[in-house]
DNA sequence: CTATATCGTTAGCAAGAGTAATGACTCCAG
DNA sequence: CTGGAGTCATTACTCTTGCTAACGATATAG
């Protein structure tokens, strides 16, 4: 059960192994979601439902995004009844952003419904394959940290 | 060393982190690429330089995407020189793509700066965390196909 | 109290993806 | 051999999303 290819033997060679199969699998997993909202707006809903009472400008951080680019990305939130804007109780610049009910709902449903296809694939692993995934999980996330 | 966190457990914790991880990761890799050609354009002109001779149908088909999304691309390539659309010898409906001399050298150098950056991130792992990634290199690929 | 800075938004532009329709060509049934 | 159905690439158009520049309201420093 060596799937060692000789392209993941030098340093190099893994960097480049890695960063197909990582874009490549983010694509695809792109395409299996739920069509009813976008990969942009999950981000931005996602966000807001981890770090509740955001403003528009930390989300746009935080999505690494332009304050323009995610007004938009709000609006349409806000239109489609998933998040709603409320004044900042100090300085009346800024605004207050909070998942309602119907976004949190359908945050859930979406990130099921797209870990339904992975697991699936996983599903089809050996049992060492999952093994070795299970342990590379938290160094890929560390990866993008750094 | 045990990285193993609660979540990767279970199967379908795994595609959670899994799927967390990967989409992180691939935007971070994204925005550390050269800003020279667009991720679609890299990809695209990839394709062409792995199997050569591609008519657009089958570079859409390879790239998931409608074939006059690849139209558009290939215009752009072949206005900036890097590929060269010739007629297909047997049915002159269809058209035959190869890269030209300055594709694959602009791919080539492309290639080498974005996986820099993983590269030195990999470098900051463990000998034992690098060979977990080397095993999960190969199977990430195959999870894509299914 | 004035000047500057900050925050969100609006306006306008470009890139990329999709669908529908078209034109050129191939190929098969009769 | 020919007429019609199918195939391939392209064009035209729409939608989403990103950016920058400019603005209007508000906060804060001097």
């Amino acid at each position: 059960m060596n799937m060692q290819t000789s392209q993941t033997r030098s340093r190099a060679g893994l960097a480049a192994a890695l960063r197909v199969s990582i874009s490549r699998l983010s694509r695809r997993m792109r395409a299996e979601g739920g069509h009813s909202l976008s990969a942009t707006q999950i981000g931005a809903l996602g966000a807001v439902a981890r770090h509740d009472a955001l403003t528009p400008g930390e989300l746009a951080a935080h999505e690494k995004v332009q304050p323009p680019s995610m007004t938009r990305t709000i609006a349409r939130l806000e239109a489609d009844g998933l998040l709603t804007r409320s004044p900042h109780p100090t300085d009346r610049r800024q605004v207050v952003l909070s998942l309602t009910a119907a976004g949190d709902k359908l945050l859930k449903e979406e990130r099921r419904r797209k870990e339904a296809w992975l697991a699936q694939r996983l599903a089809e692993l050996t049992p060492e394959e999952q093994t070795i995934l299970r342990q590379a999980a938290p160094i890929l996330e560390r990866l993008s940290h750094g």
